[in-house]
Formats: structure tokens, C-alpha cells, sequence
DNA sequence: GACCTTCCGTTACACGATATCATGACGGTC
DNA sequence: GACCGTCATGATATCGTGTAACGGAAGGTC
């Protein structure tokens, strides 16, 4: 598998603590330096998603909080869905009312992301899609289209899967 | 208003009963020429999409049915919608969950469109995005990401809507 | 007619998201 | 300490979107 491959989809169950200790701790700064306040329940939303590859809606959320003994209502979720998008620490995927953690901290560049999302496995990447933003912004431009928010969403089988390797 | 924007952002509300007559006969050529039937339900949730330029979503649909004397559950409006995205004659907006007639019949060409979503008035208008969605397959290529669905909307101001001209 | 397939009606439910109002926690000010 | 503004959270209810399952109706085919 290409590195930019492995880096774009890793194992979707890799939960390794000490992994998510570490995003845990990154989302911390991203709030930080954003002057947001990472809360406990912005904290333990953001576990859940972190905790997985793959997207994951706002009441699979809640279930797994519940099962920890920690009941929340929907609407807590996503008031802490809406304080993580804004930190910019996940991502909400259109095409599937879900979430997923950002696992690059390079979106300040300026560079823009396109997601790739698994059909098989659930994993979620994120690859530089400057370009492609560049091209559609070309593309309302000539309509006389003045865009404002604009996504790319794929799916399909991530590299695994397509080679026969994720769960069946 | 150069001619591409006039032809992507028509008035959203011109009914115009001659138009969408047009269009309904239209889209049963559409369904004979899929060996796809035109029934009545399909028909009548068609004319309300294709009775706006604005996307619609299926409740919408269902409750303007509704006070026309004709009511049906969601389930029905859901399949005949199905039927309607199969002979390509209506589009799913991903990023509204809602739906809106294709007022360009020559997709077959082969070349995709792209949709452009109005936030002030609801219109969708479609301009060519082949090329756009050529280089989204490079990309996913590039991350060995075996791509099967692409989802390109934008969302903004339609050229009407930015000049002023809509409706407040 | 009998047969088959597709479409539709009914019921019930799962999942996604928001409105509204109330409570609590914190920091600053007087 | 008492007051106040702001933000985060809690509680309840409701709305919007979408589907499962089953049975009956409608339409083509022989
Ligand atoms: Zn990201
Ligand atoms: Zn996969
Ligand atoms: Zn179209
Ligand atoms: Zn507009």
C-alpha cells in the first residue's frame, strides 16, 4: 500500500488509547488556540468519534455515552458536534448525516480536503482536493454563481476493502 | 444576465402550466424509453418537483398533495421518488435532502452536472462538471481509493438572488 | 382464464435535528 | 457578598427524514 494510501485509510478499528490520548490532547490545543472551551462533554463526543475510523451519527453517539453511564440528551450532542466542527477537529459528511475526526491538522494551509468514504467498512479519508475547489469555483464563476459553501463527497471501497482485507 | 446563468437559474416560480405540461411529457418519454412505467403517483409527485425550480423535500411533497385531495404516506412518495431519480428525470440534493427536476435532458452525453444550490431562493441550477468530476477520479486513484458515487454541490447565490432580484 | 411482476396502501418504527424553557457554572463589577 | 452577563448544559417535546414488513391491487403475458 502507498503511504499516501496508509495514511488516508487506517484500520478502522485501531483504537489504541494511547493514539487516542494523543488526538485527545491535539483537539485540547485546537481548542485552545481557537479560545474554545474543550469541556468534559465536548471531551467525551469527541472520544467516541475519535475512537473510530469510521463516520458515526449523533445518536450512535449517544448510545455509546449511555452504555458508559453517561445519559445525555440528542440535543446535548449536537451542541457539542457544533462546538467540534467549529474547533475544526471533525467533520460532518453530508451524504450520510454522520461525523468523523479530522485526522489532518494541516487544513489550515489553506488546502481543502475531499473525503473519501468506505461503503464496506465505514472508514473515512481525507485527501488534498485544493484543485478540485479551485476548478468548481471556476465552474460557478462562469454561471454568474456566487458560491459560498461547497463539498465533495466519494464513495466507494477504501484501499483495504478493495483488496479483500476489511471485515466481510 | 449572460446566457449559460439565465439557462442555469431560471425564475423559481414560473409555474407557467404550458412549461410544465412539457415537461411532464417529457419525462414519460424518459420513463417509456427506460421500459419504466409512468403511473399516476409518479406522475403527480413529478409535477409538484418539476412545478418549482427550488428543490423540494418529500414531506413538502406530500403535504401539497395532501391538499390537493391526494394523500399518500411516505412511503409511497419515497418509492415513486426512487422511480423518478431511476429514469434521471429529478436529482437528490444530498446537502438538503431534498429533490428537484433535471431541466437538462442531455446528460446522456455522458457529461455530468454539477449543482448549484441557491440559499436565498431554493433554486438548483446544473452546469457541466465533467471535468470536475474527472479529476475527483484522478484523486481518488491517487489514494488507491476504488471510487463508485461523487457528490459535488455548492451552495451560494444565485446570479438573480446576488443582483438583488429575489424574492426578500 | 391463470400467472407473474410491479406498484401501491397500511402500519409501525428508526434515525436525524431543532424549539423552548429552565438550570447551573464561571467571571467580572460594584 | 450581591449582582449580572455569558456560556454550557439539562429536560421535554416535537418535527423532519427514511425504511421494514406485509398484504392487496393493477397490469402485462401466456
Ligand atoms: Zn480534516
Ligand atoms: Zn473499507
Ligand atoms: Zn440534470
Ligand atoms: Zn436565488
Amino acid at each position: 500500500m502507498s503511504d499516501v494510501a496508509r495514511i488516508a485509510f487506517p484500520p478502522p478499528d485501531k483504537t489504541n488509547g494511547k493514539r487516542l490520548a494523543k488526538a485527545v490532547e491535539r483537539a485540547g490545543e485546537e481548542f485552545a488556540a481557537k479560545n474554545l472551551r474543550f469541556t468534559k462533554l465536548r471531551q467525551m463526543v469527541y472520544e467516541e468519534i475519535a475512537a473510530t475510523y469510521a463516520s458515526i451519527g449523533a445518536y450512535e453517539i449517544l448510545a455509546r455515552l449511555a452504555d458508559k453511564g453517561t445519559r445525555v440528551a440528542p440535543i446535548s450532542i449536537y451542541r457539542a458536534i457544533d462546538a467540534l466542527l467549529e474547533a475544526g477537529v471533525i467533520h460532518r459528511l453530508e451524504s450520510k448525516n454522520a461525523f468523523f475526526a479530522c485526522r489532518r491538522m494541516d487544513h489550515r494551509t489553506g488546502r481543502r480536503p475531499l473525503f473519501l468514504s468506505c461503503e464496506k467498512c465505514g472508514a473515512v479519508g481525507e485527501v488534498d482536493g485544493q484543485h478540485i475547489f479551485d476548478l468548481i469555483g471556476e465552474a460557478a464563476v462562469g454561471a454568474k454563481f456566487q458560491a459560498r459553501v461547497k463539498f465533495v463527497e466519494v464513495q466507494g471501497l477504501c484501499p483495504r476493502c478493495a483488496a479483500g482485507g476489511g471485515k466481510e
